[in-house]
DNA sequence: GAGAAACTGTATCCGGTGGACACGGTTCTG
DNA sequence: CAGAACCGTGTCCACCGGATACAGTTTCTC
């Protein structure tokens, strides 16, 4: 079904999108077979990005890419905004496995580990595919790659004492830091910086900013000085222990406060 | 060359954005009056992105909402992209007062109140300007409302024992909440669903895309059961307070264990 | 088999975008 | 008063996403 034949849906402009990402296309069996595919376009668009960024990625281009006319694409893809949504959930990929819990007993003290390790799956992905954050703004629909990979969250989360709503909202927080993380990282694209760090390139900036004007931030001015410089790579790792530790302080206390 | 005229920056391409976020403009006195202002094209534009989104920003429409021509603007602005940077810093505006620490004597308890305070300051400004969010994606430079922002949230982390190091890293953090909150907000924008609150809205549509699937997607289907169907708007909080928690029992770590 | 129907890729056209450039009018400085 | 500096504008361009109409190809039906 087409969707939204008579049944109004959630998605009110995004019809297309779903039907794109959640439909099973199934070709038929009338016209001349189709000489492009979903996947081929998505995939040339996904290589796009990934040298140019998404302002990289137009119709036409995609269809230079692939010897053919931009109208073509019009065909397989509603629009630009159902192939950014392809290639979000492309760029996703299969969720990690969810690794083999080896001390998770019934106290469920494996959580920690694999929610690290999912968190970094997923900033994996948005390092190799940096223009996900900006495609990712605005409404949007998920995909079954982005479901599947909220999915893996969750079952992690399963054997904490967390309600159902606090497990999303813990997927909430982790997601946002990683989103947060890529794009310090990809705020640090300035000009002659690009080659170091992240955050030594921020500290450069921060520096270049504060010359001769230190007494308007001090607190800045104070943090930077102190920080000693080059502060690596550090942001990632200390957000995401301090939100694993208030996750764990939150479901300790909730385990031993029933009471 | 216009800008770095010998002196090479650290901000290449964006050396427009920091003369004119930073850059003391004074008009020179040789031709006519301008009959335009930097504030007054600012306004405009942030007038268009408060009711239409970023995408009803265009140089076109701000100079007819003005009524002058399009490329009179580029007297003031030298692209598009500073004056977003100019949106972005004057819908900042003053950072806020740090809120008098009652109960910070040395022990330095009062950071979490002040912290807290700061981001719902800043989820407010968010609220209220949701381009905000699209528009401070990719490189860009700060400006000095911004540097304020994030001076004022240093200042309130003066106490604790973190480092310099630390201390921008929890900023980080808990500024990439603030963002995350405003981006499942404007996520939620969906067709019908316009205007239930965001996190019902979320989940409605999650049920849509779960409908005859929860066997694919068993922890998602069973959050969203075990939810209770409408979790208010409760992430906010959830995380605001997880990561607060993290923190504290950071510092609380640090403080302690220096024996 | 013949024709109709459905499908594909393309050519053309449109309104809109950010921006370069040259020009005439205005205003201040020497 | 002359020239330089500055302002606003008109014109032009490449590019963008997309609608529409059309010719060629395949397959189903009579």
């Amino acid at each position: 079904m087409a969707g939204d034949d008579g049944k109004r849906s959630v998605f009110g402009d995004q019809a297309g999108s779903v039907e794109v990402l959640w439909g099973g296309r199934g070709r038929p069996s009338r016209g001349p077979k189709p000489a492009l595919s979903l996947e081929r376009i998505t995939h040339t668009a996904m290589a796009l990005a990934d040298t140019g960024g998404l302002g990289a990625v137009s119709m036409q281009r995609v269809a230079a890419e692939l010897d053919f006319t931009k109208m073509s694409l019009y065909r397989y893809v509603p629009g630009k905004n159902e192939l950014v949504a392809l290639m979000i959930d492309t760029a996703l990929g299969e969720p990690p496995a969810p690794e083999a819990p080896a001390g998770s007993g019934r106290d469920g003290s494996g959580w920690r580990a694999a929610l690290r390790a999912w968190a970094e799956a997923l900033a994996a992905v948005h390092h190799r595919h940096p223009w996900l954050l900006e495609a990712a703004v605005g409404p949007r629909v998920m995909g079954p790659h982005e479901l599947g990979w909220i999915d893996g969250a969750l079952a992690a989360l399963a054997g904490t004492g967390l309600t159902g709503g606090e497990r999303l909202d813990a997927v909430v927080v982790v997601t946002g830091h990683v989103r947060t993380l890529a794009r310090v990282a990809a705020s640090t694209g300035l000009g002659s910086t690009r080659a170091k760090g992240p955050e030594e390139a921020m500290s450069a900036a921060l520096n270049e900013l504060l010359a001769g004007r230190a007494d308007r931030f001090p607190a800045v001015a104070a943090a930077v000085a102190d920080s000693g410089g080059a502060s690596r790579d550090q942001a990632w790792e200390f957000g995401l222990e301090r939100i694993l530790d208030g996750l764990e302080a939150y479901t300790g206390r909730a385990r031993g406060g029933t009471s």
